[in-house]
DNA sequence: TTTTCTTTGCA
DNA sequence: GCAAAGAAA
């Protein structure tokens, strides 16, 4: 019956033992599965070198994988073997998976797709590598719903503009689309753990130092960590899904699932939570209508990236390439003060203090911050996106690089190279009462609601009653937003085509 | 998932 | 003199 008397899952961005294709198709189709996950030397190491060992996304890795052994011994026990487990490597990926694979005397090897360029890169090296030592390797859809060349236009092309490609979406979907993979009911094909307790191959999941990583301030945070971490929160999501569209754009208030980093790394399935937004949309719960959108958007980016793998290099839209963007030793001083929350601008020194502090940043201000890097202080938005990259806990590069080229312009489906947020007023709709702005910045908290979103233009007395002073104790703007906007406008003329209309 | 400037309409 | 509506970026 068994296809393979033994094999071998390895986790990637999947982080959970429920709902998950590549484990089932594993555990359905051998009679023996092991199960690794590798901290990867090619991923971490840059990290070490750059000197940021401190880093939420390894420490929230780590905490997932303490819940995801226990869970994988758990069902394992349930079924009467009760040495199974995760096996927790610190090596090149590339080598490891090939070496396991042969240490185990594995006959396939069974992943969840990852199409990141990066990833599948590696994957094709470790495919190689398999298939010359005679093992198989099968990749299975699991992160998005639909991903690849799965959603197409009637004349067989990508999409590359997202109302046309929602639509398509919503009257492709059926409930079979998200049926989960079971994984329980199968455990009893889990193998024991080879060697020893203790040893090389059976030990618990390795501390942050094992790996030369430090712990962060994750544990002090409200984010809960693993597939129980995500299950909560999604419960006390679905208690107010239905304000979601009217409560996600305020910063202030508890409008998102706050899901993003349990869906970047698996510790909640698509599936589970899409099948939950569709129903209630199919209800007409418009919250629920709006979220599962936001869904859309992230298969959107996906199914963008794994066609378009160029974004990564370049604008989607190539003509945006011509644009000069500042670079001088002025255009890194005011990057600097991005990176460190002092533009001068409230809401995006706030934003900023919300990434640098807690490895997170509400979608409305992503959006204000990434337009007012490329828009008004003229900076390319590879620096944003970099910066992103290694401070979002819930950095997706397909999601990350879609709204940086978004925000830019530069993207499919990107919002008119004029479209130029203004920064206060931004700030004015969706922190009224400056509620955010105090939170992060309590150096402004005493100035009233009404000069809060742009102090400089406050009054002395008022600047003085608050306890502000400018260019001391909170930042004098570093640009002007009137004469950025103009500036933007003179820098983007070079993407209209001659004698084309703009839009 | 916008902003800004100009025009229009009403007082 | 103002707000609403419309056009342009």
């Amino acid at each position: 019956m068994n296809t393979y008397d033994r094999g071998l899952m390895w986790f990637r961005r999947d982080l959970r033992a429920e709902d998950n294709a590549a484990l089932h198709h594993a555990l359905k189709s051998c009679r023996q599965v092991w199960c690794v996950f590798v901290f990867d030397t090619e991923i971490l190491d840059p990290l070490v070198e750059r000197g940021l060992t401190a880093d939420r996304r390894v420490e929230f890795i780590r905490e997932s994988l303490v819940e995801l052994d226990q869970r994988l011994r758990a069902i394992g026990q349930a079924h009467g073997h009760p040495d199974t487990g995760l096996i927790v490597r610190h090596a090149r990926a590339r080598d490891e998976i090939p070496a396991v694979a042969a240490r185990l005397g594995v006959q396939a090897v069974f992943a969840n797709h990852d199409d990141d360029p990066a990833a599948k890169h590696r994957d094709a090296h470790v495919l190689g590598a398999l298939a010359h030592a005679g093992i198989m390797f099968h990749g299975h859809k699991d992160h998005v719903v639909f991903e690849r060349r799965e959603v197409l236009t009637q004349a067989g092309g990508v999409f590359g503009v997202f109302t046309p490609y929602k639509n398509a979406w919503l009257k492709q979907i059926r409930e079979e689309h998200l049926k989960p993979w079971p994984v329980e009911a199968l455990g009893a094909a889990l193998a024991p753990l080879p060697g020893p307790p203790g040893g090389e191959w059976n030990h618990p999941v390795p501390r942050l130092s094992d790996i030369d990583f430090e712990p962060t301030n994750l544990s002090a945070m409200a984010l809960p960590t693993g597939a129980s971490g995500a299950h909560r929160l999604f419960e006390s999501f679905v208690e107010r899904i239905d304000r979601y569209h009217e409560a996600r754009d305020f910063p202030a208030i508890k409008g998102p699932s706050y899901l993003s980093v349990h869906l970047r790394f698996g510790t909640i399935s698509i599936r589970q939570v899409a099948a939950v937004a569709w129903q209630m949309h199919l209800q007409g719960i418009q919250g629920a209508s709006v979220w599962l959108s936001e869904l859309i958007w992230r298969d959107f980016y996906h199914q963008i990236l794994a066609n378009h793998p160029h974004v990564v290099e370049r604008a989607f839209k190539p003509e945006y390439d011509r644009i000069r963007f500042e670079h001088g030793k002025h255009a890194k001083e005011l990057f600097a003060a991005w990176c460190e929350g002092r533009t001068g601008y409230p809401i995006v020194d706030a934003a900023m203090a919300q990434i640098n502090q807690t490895g997170y940043m509400h979608n409305r201000l992503r959006m204000v911050v990434a337009s007012f890097l490329v828009k008004d202080l003229g900076l390319h938005w590879h620096w944003g996106e970099q910066y992103f990259a290694d401070h979002l806990i819930d950095y997706d590069l397909a999601a990350n690089n879609g709204g940086w080229q978004w925000a830019s312009s530069s993207g499919c489906d990107a919002q008119p190279y004029f479209r130029i947020f203004n920064p206060v007023s931004q700030s004015e709709k969706f922190d009224p009462q400056g509620r955010f702005i105090r939170r992060y910045l309590p150096q402004l908290a005493g100035l009233p609601d009404n000069c809060i979103h742009a102090p400089w233009q406050a009054r002395e007395l008022e600047l003085l009653a608050g306890g502000v002073t400018l260019g001391s104790t909170y930042p004098r703007p570093v640009v002007d937003h009137a004469e950025a906007r103009e500036r933007t406008l003179q820098r983007y003329a070079v993407v209209k085509k001659p004698g084309a209309l703009p839009g």
